[in-house]
RNA sequence: GCCCGAGUGGCGGAACUGGUAGACGCACAGGACUUAAAAUCCUGCGAUGUAACAAUCGUGCCGGUUCGAUUCCGGCCUCGGGCACCA
C-alpha cells in the first residue's frame, strides 16, 4: 500500500523530539501515578506481536494518565536469570551473562519502536549484582525471622531440567518449563515458609482491584478449608492418630484409617505379620512419579496389622497404609467414612471393609451402592440422630472439643515453597555451612555474594548445583567463628527477583538500602499492573508474599503491592499461542516499517477486547492504516477553511469525547478504536457536505488520540498551529447537554416488531408521542382492537393489538 | 469429577441498566476514476423470499418470565481455562 502520510519521517521527527523535550516532568502540584509491565524474560528470539499487545495497553494507560496532569512512573526491566539462558550457554560455549546481555540489547532496541514512554534511566536487571544483593539481602532477613529453612524432604524434580521445583511449577504432573513428567526425589531444600501468610494472602485479595477470576484461582490455590483434627486412640499403643476432617458431621460412620506412606507413625504400627508387605507399599510408592500416582484411580494399599478406637462410638477399626492420602496435607492421616466419602467408598469395596451409613435421605437407611454425599437425617450416631446433617457439623466440632478429644480448626492446600534450584543461572543463596556454628547467613555488609565464574553450566543431576565444582569459591569461612566452611551452592529460583522488582525501580542505584523510604511513600505501592494471566498464581501470589513479609519487617508501609491488575489475552496465529516451535510467529519489525508505530499500536488494540484472547489477521492492519490516512486527510483538508463551529459539529465532539473517555475508562480499547473510526467517518462527511469541520473538533479529535496514536497525533497537532507537544494540553472534556439532539427518532413495535421509525421533537410529551407513533402504524393496525400502548421516553414505542 | 468463562454474518467482533441485533473493521461483489493496474471514492453485503417492496425466520439447543430477551430464570450441548485422590 503506497503512503497517504508519511508516516516513516513523522515518527522518526517525534521521537527525536520527545528524547530533547520530555512529555512526563514533575512538577509541585502533580500527583504520582505508577504503570508497571510485567517485565519480560530477554530471550533470544526477539520480540513478537503478543508482546506488543500488553505493552502498547500500558503505554496508552500511562499516556493517558500524563494527560489527566499525572506524573507517570512507567519503568521497563529484565528478568534475566534463568533457564533458556543457561541452556543456550551449555548449547554454544557461550557465558549465559554474555548471551543475556546480548539478547537484552535486541529487546531494548525493538521496545523502542513501541514508543513507549519507558524511563530508561530506571532500567534494571535481575542478575546485576547491584539488583541481586537485595534479592539475597531479603532471603537473610527471612531466614533471620525464620521464614527461609532447610529441610530434606521429598520435592518435586524434574529429570528434565534437573532440578527440584515448587509446587507452583508443576503443571498436571509435568515441568512447567519443558514437559517432562515430574518425579519425587528426596533432597536437602531451602524453603520459604508461605503457609505462614495463607491467612493473609487469602484475606487482602478482598482489597484488589483485580480481576475475580485472579482472585478466584488465588484463593482456590491457598484452599482453605474448615473442619476439625480428631484423636484415635491405637490399641496397645501410646501414641495417637491425629486426623483432619471437613466433616466432623460423620465421624460416628469411620470404619477404618488410612495413613499416607510417608507417615512417621507407619513403622510403629507394623506387626511381624504385616512388616514385610507394609514395607515393600511403602518403598513402590516413593518410586512413584506424580503422573502415575494421579493416573492410578484404582485404589491400593495394606493393612498395618494395628487397630484404632474410633473416640465417639468405640468401634475398633483397622488402620491402613495407602498412596492416595498425601503426606504433606492436613496431618497425613485420615480417618474414613466410605458410607457418605466417593474415594473411602471405593476403598472399602476394593478391600471389603465395613460401611456404616450416619446420614440418610429422609432419615431412612438404605442399601448404598455408592457414597451419599448429600444434606440428609443423621442416623447411627448416637445424640445427634434425627439432626439434619449440615447442622451437625458443627455441633460434633464442638463437643469433640467438650471431650478433649479433638478441635475445629482450619486447613490450607498451599504448601511452603521450595526455593532452591539446583542449577547455575540463578542468585546464591547466601549462607555458609560450619561445622561448628551451623547454617550461618553471609553478613549484610558482606552482600551480594556474587555468582561465580564456572568451567561448566551442565547440571550434575545428582541434586547438587554446578557451583558445588568450584573449590575455591565453595571453601571459605565461617562469619561467626572464622573457622573453614562451605557456601550454599543451590541458586534461587527465576521467581526470586520477580517478586520485589516493582519496589526497585523508584530507587534502582540505592546501594545502602533496598528502597529509599521517602521515595517508596511518593511511588508506591503500583497503580496499574498490567500482564498476561499465565502468571494468575505463581508470580503474583509470590509478589504478594514478598510485600507482606517486606511490610511486616519495616521497609515498605503498605501489605500489597498491585493494586490495580489488568491480564491481557494473548495474540493467537492459526488458533495456537504464538512461538517459535509453532512456527507461527508474526514479528513486529515488517508492520513497523510497512505501516508505522501509530498503524501496528491501533492495530493491537482493535483486534480484540483486550482481555481476551484473539486471533492475529494480518490483513486487518490494512484496516488501522486506511484509518490514519483519513484522519490526516481530516486534518489537512479541513485546517485551513476556518469552519464555523456549528451545533452539529459540537455535538459530535463532545459525543466522540464522551465515547472515548468512557470506553477509555473502563478498558474497553477495541470499541475506543471504533468510535474513532465511526466519528473520524461522520466528521469527514460532513466537511464533504458543508463548509468544512471547525478547528476546536479537530483539535480535539486529535487530543484524543494521542495516547494511541501519538506521532501522528504530535505532527498534526502541530500542523494546526501548536508550537508545544499535544501532551501538554490535559485530556478532553464533554458536556452531556452538547450531545442532545433536538429532533430524535424513535422506532415503533406492534406487538413487538419494529414496524416503523417516527421523528419527534426530543422534548415532546408522552401523548404526542403516541399520536405520531399510531399515525405511523395507522394502515398496518386497521382493524385490529389496540389492548396496550407502551411508551418508553426516548427509546421505543410498542402497541399491543389483537 | 469440581469450579470459572464463552458460544452472535464468510471472518474479527459491537449492542451502556430488558428497548431498532449485526456498530466498527476485514474479506467479497458491483460501479466511478485510469490506456491499464494499484491506491482512492461510491454502493451492496445474516437467511428464505420478492421485479422491487412486503413478509417470515435468525444471537449454541429446549423451555419459561415479559408488551418486548443476545441480555433475566430453569434444563441441556459444545469449546476454552483453572483445580484435581486436599479427606
Amino acid at each position: 500500500m503506497s503512503a497517504n502520510y508519511n508516516y516513516k519521517t513523522i515518527e522518526t521527527k517525534w521521537r527525536k523530539y520527545w528524547n530533547e523535550h520530555p512529555i512526563n516532568e514533575p512538577t509541585e502540584n502533580k500527583e504520582n501515578y505508577y504503570c508497571l509491565d510485567m517485565f519480560p524474560y530477554p530471550s533470544g528470539n526477539g520480540l513478537h506481536v503478543g508482546h506488543w499487545r500488553g505493552y502498547v495497553l500500558s503505554d496508552v494507560w500511562s499516556r493517558y494518565k500524563i494527560l489527566q496532569g499525572y506524573h507517570v512512573l512507567h519503568p521497563m526491566g529484565w528478568d534475566a536469570f534463568g533457564l533458556p539462558a543457561e541452556n543456550y550457554a551449555i548449547k554454544m560455549g557461550v557465558h549465559p551473562a554474555k548471551a543475556t546481555n546480548e539478547n537484552i540489547q535486541n529487546f531494548k532496541t525493538q521496545l523502542k519502536d513501541i514508543s513507549a514512554v519507558y524511563d530508561w534511566s530506571k532500567e534494571l536487571s535481575t542478575t546485576d549484582p547491584k539488583f541481586y544483593k537485595w534479592t539475597q539481602w531479603i532471603f537473610v532477613k527471612m531466614f533471620k525471622e525464620g521464614l527461609a529453612y532447610e529441610k530434606e524432604m521429598p520435592i518435586n524434580w524434574c529429570p528434565d531440567c534437573k532440578t527440584g521445583l515448587a509446587n507452583e511449577e508443576v503443571v498436571n504432573g509435568e515441568c512447567e518449563r519443558c514437559g517432562s513428567p515430574v518425579t519425587k526425589k528426596n533432597l536437602r531444600q531451602w524453603m520459604l515458609k508461605i503457609t505462614a501468610y495463607a491467612e493473609r494472602l487469602l484475606d487482602d485479595l478482598q482489597t484488589l482491584e483485580w480481576p475475580d477470576k485472579v482472585k478466584k484461582m488465588q484463593s482456590d490455590w491457598i484452599g482453605k478449608s474448615y473442619g476439625a483434627e480428631v484423636e484415635f486412640k491405637i490399641e496397645g499403643h501410646d501414641q495417637k492418630i491425629k486426623v483432619f476432617t471437613t466433616r466432623p458431621d460423620t465421624l460416628y460412620g469411620a470404619t477404618f484409617m488410612v495413613m499416607a506412606p510417608e507417615h512417621e507413625l507407619v513403622e510403629h504400627l507394623i506387626t511381624d505379620e504385616t512388616s514385610k508387605k507394609v514395607k515393600q507399599y511403602v518403598y513402590d510408592a516413593s518410586m512413584k512419579s506424580n503422573v502415575d500416582r494421579m493416573q492410578d484411580k484404582e485404589k491400593t494399599g495394606v493393612f498395618t496389622g494395628t487397630y484404632a478406637i474410633n473416640p465417639l462410638n468405640g468401634a475398633k477399626v483397622q488402620v491402613w497404609i495407602s498412596d492416595y492420602v498425601l503426606a504433606d496435607y492436613g496431618t497425613g492421616a485420615i480417618m474414613c467414612v466410605p458410607a457418605h466419602d466417593e474415594r473411602d467408598f471405593a476403598f472399602a469395596k476394593t478391600f471389603d471393609l465395613p460401611i456404616v451409613q450416619v446420614i440418610a435421605k429422609d432419615g431412612i437407611e438404605v442399601e448404598l451402592t455408592e457414597a451419599f454425599t448429600e444434606v440428609g437425617i443423621m442416623i447411627n450416631s448416637g445424640e445427634f440422630n434425627g439432626l439434619p446433617s449440615d447442622q451437625t457439623k458443627e455441633k460434633v466440632g464442638n463437643y469433640i472439643e467438650e471431650k478433649g478429644i479433638g478441635n475445629k480448626t482450619t486447613n490450607y492446600k498451599l504448601r511452603d515453597w521450595v526455593f532452591s534450584r539446583q542449577r547455575y543461572w540463578g542468585e546464591p543463596i547466601p549462607v555458609v555451612h560450619c561445622e561448628s556454628c551451623g547454617i550461618v547467613p553471609v553478613p549484610e555488609e558482606e552482600l551480594p555474594v556474587i555468582l561465580p565464574d564456572v568451567k561448566s553450566y551442565e547440571p550434575t543431576g545428582t541434586g547438587e548445583s554446578p557451583l558445588a565444582a568450584i573449590d575455591e569459591w565453595v571453601n571459605t569461612t565461617c562469619p561467626v567463628c572464622a573457622k573453614p566452611a562451605k557456601r550454599e551452592t543451590n541458586t534461587m529460583p527465576q521467581w526470586a527477583g520477580s517478586s520485589w522488582y516493582f519496589l526497585r525501580y523508584i530507587d534502582v542505584n540505592n546501594d545502602n538500602e533496598l528502597i529509599s523510604k521517602k521515595i517508596a511513600k511518593e511511588w508506591l505501592p503500583v497503580d496499574m499492573y498490567v500482564g498476561g494471566i499465565e502468571h494468575a498464581v505463581l508470580h503474583l501470589l509470590y509478589a504478594r508474599f514478598y510485600t507482606k513479609f517486606l511490610y511486616d519487617i519495616g521497609v515498605v508501609d503498605f501489605e500489597e503491592p498491585f493494586t490495580r491488575l489488568f491480564n491481557q489475552g494473548m495474540i493467537c496465529k492459526n488458533g495456537a499461542k504464538m512461538s517459535k516451535s509453532k512456527g507461527n510467529v508474526v514479528s513486529p519489525d515488517e508492520l513497523v516499517e510497512n505501516y508505522g508505530t501509530d498503524s501496528l499500536r491501533m492495530y493491537e488494540l482493535f483486534v480484540g477486547p483486550p482481555e481476551l484472547d484473539s486471533e492475529w489477521d494480518d490483513r486487518g492492519i490494512d484496516g488501522v492504516y486506511r484509518f490514519m490516512n483519513k484522519v490526516w486527510k481530516l486534518v489537512v483538508d479541513n485546517k485551513d477553511k476556518n469552519a464555523f463551529a456549528t451545533k452539529e459539529l459540537i455535538k459530535l465532539r463532545h459525543t466522540v469525547t464522551y465515547e472515548v473517555t468512557e470506553r477509555l475508562n473502563k478498558f474497553h480499547l477495541n470499541t475506543t478504536v471504533s468510535a474513532f473510526m465511526e466519528y473520524t467517518n461522520k466528521l469527514t462527511a460532513y466537511g464533504k457536505a458543508n463548509e468544512g469541520v471547525d478547528k476546536e473538533t479537530l483539535e480535539t479529535m486529535v487530543r484524543l488520540l494521542a495516547p494511541f496514536v501519538p506521532h501522528i497525533s504530535e505532527e498534526l497537532w502541530n500542523m494546526l498551529g501548536h508550537a508545544e507537544s499535544v501532551f501538554f494540553n490535559g485530556w478532553p472534556t464533554y458536556d452531556l447537554e452538547k450531545m442532545k439532539d433536538d429532533i430524535i427518532k424513535i422506532p415503533v413495535q406492534i406487538n413487538g416488531k419494529v414496524r416503523a421509525t417516527i421523528e419527534v421533537d426530543a422534548e415532546a410529551d408522552k401523548d404526542t408521542v403516541l399520536v405520531a407513533a399510531k399515525e405511523s402504524i395507522a394502515s398496518k393496525i386497521e382493524g385490529k382492537t389496540i389492548i396496550k400502548e407502551i411508551v418508553v421516553p426516548k427509546k421505543i414505542i410498542n402497541i399491543v393489538v389483537k
